[in-house]
RNA sequence: GGCCCGUUCGUCUAGGGGUUAGGACGCAUCCCUUUCACGGAUGAAACACGGGUUCGAUUCCCGUACGGGCUACCA
């Protein structure tokens, strides 16, 4: 009988969660919901020193915007295996339990070393040409710990409240293979691998032992991560078998990384690309840095997703634009690539322009509106409706349309020189002044009552150019279709910008 | 350095023993347009290299190069 599909992601709350890791949280939500499954939430916080206030609360709140909620887990509604956070676990006494059963069974034991001792021993393993100093089967021999040490000495240390950490022993020269579902199956020697600490000194869990132990009482299907956890694969392999429980392990998925858009490297928090790293705007008081998010830059949750679901993944079509729902009965591991893929900010602005032409001019005006207000500037509904109709074409994002229209709503104070210099003339003056008398005898003020009126005016006044009573009128080079802008603006202020230019000018 | 993973247009990618190697972003040109755009059309642009295997390799295998990741009592 196949397992419940059950997928976890499992974030420390050490900063903000930045897009690699929505993009994690998103496949492993995908498969979730495609096979009708369970996603959750869990909290990795193991590591005290590094914990970072409002982290937790950004993780969920930034999980929610993109609209793929757990259904279970820290902050959406316990289920039957809470806790979710791992300290709250360890209190529980969790991951100890496992820690003694490999204690008891022989493939973990205790280490008594300082981290001097530690630092020592990697120089001295230097200094003796090893390239790759590590706590292993062979340097184990040389250090303190329950293998070394006679029992009775080892037991008096523990009692004398000595600090200790438990580690896993691994055998020597050992092939150890494993199957991932995107890559295939990977083959290490255990003699690459390190013992791995388990336990720390400080009795909380690393995570090397705290995501098995987790994932296994959670009953996790499938465990899915960035590469970046491939090299440590092997020990958690090691770990599953030692407890007895490498049939009920979850199926591995290693994700390609999200790499920097030029040059090379994985992507980093602070990326020069000029699109933001995070999907909400993130504060970190630690260090008082800032860093932008997806949302405040006027990114539609459904762009920014369907964008990360296309980094590293496709249906196999040519599809590009996708639902959430047509993303999740698409998707699937095997048709994730294997090599990591280049973040492009380019056509991350194409994805949120297709978005955002899908809207109707009605859902944009209700988000422009506060913008808007936001500057000051307070316009009836009808007014930004019908401003969202002539300037959508030209954004990529909901926070461009004020800088684009700007001059929807505030006369203009300089005309566009290059456009004077090249079309303005001694005659130009006469002309318009004239169009203005025409335009003040229309009382029917709309866009094909104005374009009529240029045109016949023109038989009777002379050839007048369409660009020059733009600018007159916006003070730019370009901008809305202009007898649709005009119409927009008003007879009244439309008269008097044009009195207001030709006055100048 | 060692180990692991990877390599198709600039970028994201499809494909897969015999194809004119397909699409998208971006770029260029043209069409539409008395403005500004949208749009449409077209174009430039890729199988890292060397050996095998094969009648035939971009595709399979092995090397090399290059790129990436890991190498903590961090995740």
């Amino acid at each position: 009988m196949e397992k419940r599909v059950r997928l976890r992601f499992a974030p420390s709350p050490t900063g903000g969660l930045h897009m690699g890791g929505v993009r994690t949280a998103l496949f492993s939500y995908l498969f979730a919901k495609k096979h009708g499954g369970d996603f959750v939430l869990r909290i990795e916080d193991t590591d005290q020193t590094r914990y970072v206030n409002g982290a937790e609360e950004y993780i969920i709140n930034s999980l929610k915007w993109c609209g793929i909620e757990p259904n279970e887990g820290v902050g959406f509604g316990d289920g039957p295996y809470a806790p979710y956070r791992q300290s709250e676990r360890k209190e529980l006494g969790i991951y100890k339990k496992y820690a003694d059963q490999l204690l008891a069974s022989g493939h973990a034991y205790i280490a008594f070393d300082t981290s001097e001792e530690l630092d020592e021993m990697r120089k001295r393993l230097e200094a003796a040409k090893v390239v790759a100093p590590q706590y292993n089967a062979v340097t184990r021999q040389n250090m303190r710990n329950s293998l070394t040490l006679p029992e009775n000495e080892v037991k008096k240390l523990i009692e004398s409240g000595l600090p200790y950490v438990v580690r896993l022993k691994v055998p020597r020269n050992e092939e150890i293979r494993f199957h991932d579902i995107i890559r295939g199956w990977v083959t290490v020697n255990s003699s690459q691998v390190d013992d791995k600490v388990l336990l720390k000194s400080d009795g909380m869990p690393t995570y090397h032992l705290a995501h098995i132990v987790d994932d296994i009482e959670m009953k996790i299907s499938h465990a899915v991560r960035g590469e970046e956890w491939l090299p440590s694969a092997p020990s958690h392999i090691l770990i599953y078998r030692y407890l007895g429980l490498e049939h009920d392990m979850p199926k591995l998925a290693h994700l390609p990384l999200i790499l920097k858009p030029d040059g090379n490297g994985k992507l980093s928090k602070r990326d020069k690309s000029g699109l933001p790293m995070f999907p909400l705007d993130w504060f970190d008081e630690r260090t008082g840095e800032k860093y932008v998010g997806y949302r405040e830059s006027g990114f539609t949750p459904d762009a920014f997703i369907n964008m990360l679901a296309l980094l590293g993944w496709n249906p196999g079509d040519n599809r590009e634009i996708m639902s959430k729902e047509e993303l999740i009965s698409n998707f699937s591991f095997e048709r994730v690539n294997k090599s990591g893929a280049k973040f492009d900010p380019e056509k991350t602005k194409w994805f949120n322009q297709q978005y955002l032409r899908m809207k109707t001019d009605e859902q944009l005006a209700d988000a422009v509106i506060p913008l808007l207000e936001a500057k000051g500037i307070h316009k009836e509904k009808a007014f930004v409706v019908e401003f969202c109709r002539l300037i959508k074409e030209k954004a990529h994002f909901i926070t461009e349309f004020f800088d684009l229209g700007s001059y929807f709503f505030i006369s203009p104070n300089s005309y566009d020189e290059k456009v004077m210099t090249k079309k303005w003339n001694h005659e130009s003056k006469e002309l318009f002044t004239k169009l203005a008398v025409k335009f003040e005898s229309i009382s029917n003020w709309d866009s094909q009552t104005l374009h009529d009126c240029f045109q016949t005016a023109q038989t009777e006044i002379g050839k007048l150019d369409m660009q020059v009573l733009r600018v007159l009128t916006t003070g730019v080079a370009g901008g809305a279709q202009l007898f649709d802008l005009l119409a927009l603006l008003g007879k009244e202020e439309v008269i008097a910008r044009l009195n207001a230019s030709l006055s100048i000018l």
